[in-house]
DNA sequence: ACCATTCATGAAAACCTTTACATCATCACA
DNA sequence: TGTGATGATGTAAAGGTTTTCATGAATGGT
């Protein structure tokens, strides 16, 4: 029932007559040893159940093979389908993954540090935003371990960021509505604070000075990217009775809000406004009317980051210090051509 | 800008001028040590930045101090939902978590096992319903490693489960839509061959029978607990003319489907039909009628899990084979009072 | 037949801890 | 004063690898 004692190295070279350093070089460097050698090993290992103690190697080593994935909600949808990309690459270059939830608590992002200096982990995933509490600011500073920021890109520091094209995404975005009639086109979601908001923002611009369409401030609302700050918005459009045909959502919880404020009201979606979220999260199709929105490639974000950790773990400079993949136009209901 | 040496156990003890074994107490059982060494350990621990290399520590100790989980899929939102309460329960006894993703591939659950044949894990939290492939099968029997279930139960293995009562939480159900004066009552979603529509099924045959309503074969329909399955169970309803006046499906995505149907028949919901769903995964506040539904308790599975398994690793005997959580009534907007 | 390579293997060091055991001082008690 | 117990510390082994260096055999060229 307990644990029995596992089989060795030298378990295994006893078996087979050789060293344990022919043991070694048969796993790890196959090429080096005699054919007939390696024959008696590769038994001699599956007669005892042999696998390599991890702890022993690393600990020789100098590295664990493992990356410590540092995120603020664990729960959050859009962290979950990153994972699945970041997961996916590492495990196929035989790396193991070891997240921690930070709650951005900055005791617990301290805490998860110490699979960095314990060697436990070679390199680090952020989705947080900013460096670990506890990093940069002491005497540390050059400490900095190999990594790599996903989701929101970290200000002031030389991290290499791997995320979607916000202000590409933006632009194509608005440029479909303005290719379904729409000329009257608000933007929900301004914020000067998030680097998100500011890119998407500056994308709805572009597309508009692209298509000559003169800008109205009273267009442009503010909001922090909530279903709540979606609703207020809608509702603020309707005080001030300045009504565009469209409404492009800096992201899909904001356009829900919007998509709430005019049932509630009692329109006719999407006879009456057309809505544009950004996002593709996983409510975006069962809301009525579904929604048209931009898609951004989770899997393939979560890919590029660890592809980037891991050459960044082997030595090379990257390439470049961000990498921005194309969200893609995702079209169902909740826009209509208008005009 | 590279990984410096790091400070070791030597580097302490030279500095605070003990052996490294006072070290080692001084940080592991402080009791041990005399208050004046105590303290000169400590000021060269802060003086080096010393931490404890996790990898030796584990070489010798011969435990990691690290779970691995293995899910399906872990963009699942249920998964992630159930990690958070895994990962904080396992942090705050000083666990890691490392997380494999085996898309029920035989080849990635093997695979997978290497981190614990080769110590790098102590324990596993099982998502996906049976042992990994290359387990209980071969003559390596006995040797399981510590485990706990979750989400699904293994069956013909003793390994204890953590989960939800879907007994009682579907018998709770059911006997809200009784209250509600619903007689004629579907159920969707009946599978013989899974375990959670059995119970499920079990619970909402309990409720009608407690409360004397005779059970209309009619009335259950097979499902396998898909969005698309649940739509087809609506529309053969229909065909067989032989219609309820609530549907209660055994999942929230079947209840969707459901809803989707209704919906293309221009059906008013809920005022024509009541739905009931079970799961409250995130959609089911936003579809329209929004979803009356059992919630699963997610965090405290998970952490009920991870202090099960940990209390494993402790060598105690478990108390239970299965802890089952009650689900609670999250009351929306898709039922209504009838008659 | 001799020398220089090349190739296959082995011995032992190094990686950094924890801990069993030994040592030594101190103290209480008779 | 002698004895036994107690408490603080040190020495050294053990944990399982990888890898440097040394050794010896075989090979190839002259």
């Amino acid at each position: 029932m307990q644990h029995q004692k596992l089989a060795t190295i030298e378990d295994v070279a006893a078996l087979a007559g050789v060293s344990i350093a022919t043991v070694s070089r048969a796993i790890n460097e196959p090429t080096k040893v005699a054919d007939e050698t390696r024959r008696k090993v590769t038994e001699a290992i599956a007669r005892t159940g042999y696998t390599t103690n991890a702890m022993a190697r690393s600990l020789r080593m100098r590295r664990s093979n493992m990356i410590l994935i540092l995120a603020p909600d664990v729960g959050d949808p859009n962290f979950s389908n990153i994972l699945v990309g970041l997961e996916t690459e590492a495990s196929k270059r035989g790396y193991g993954v070891l997240i921690g939830n930070t709650q951005n608590d900055p005791a617990r992002e301290t805490d998860y540090l110490r699979f960095i200096s314990s060697n436990q982990a070679d390199g680090l995933i952020l989705f947080t935003g900013h460096l670990p509490y506890g990093f940069g600011q002491d005497g540390t500073e050059g400490r900095l371990p190999p990594m790599v920021a996903v989701n929101e890109p970290v200000p002031n520091a030389e991290v290499p960021f791997v995320g979607v094209d916000n202000f590409e995404g933006a632009r194509i975005a608005t440029e479909h509505l303005i290719s379904q009639g729409h000329r009257r086109i608000a933007f929900v979601g301004r914020s000067s604070a998030r680097e998100v908001n500011r890119l998407r923002e500056e994308g709805y611009r572009r597309a508009l000075a692209g298509a000559g369409i003169a800008i109205d401030p009273r267009m442009i609302i503010d909001g922090d990217g909530t279903t709540e700050s979606g609703r207020a918005a809608a509702e603020l459009m309707f005080v001030r009775d300045a009504l565009p045909t469209a409404f492009f959502c800096v992201n899909d919880a904001t356009a829900l809000g919007v998509i709430i404020s005019l049932n509630a009201r009692h329109y006719d979606l999407p006879r009456q406004f057309s809505i544009m979220g950004f996002d593709d999260i996983s409510f975006s199709s069962f809301v009525t009317p579904s929604l048209t929105t931009m898609k951004q490639p989770r899997h393939r974000i979560g890919e590029a980051a660890m592809e980037l950790l891991l050459e960044l773990l082997a030595g090379e400079k990257p390439h470049e210090q961000q990498v921005l993949l194309r969200a893609e136009l995702i079209v169902r209901n909740s826009v209509t051509r208008v005009g």
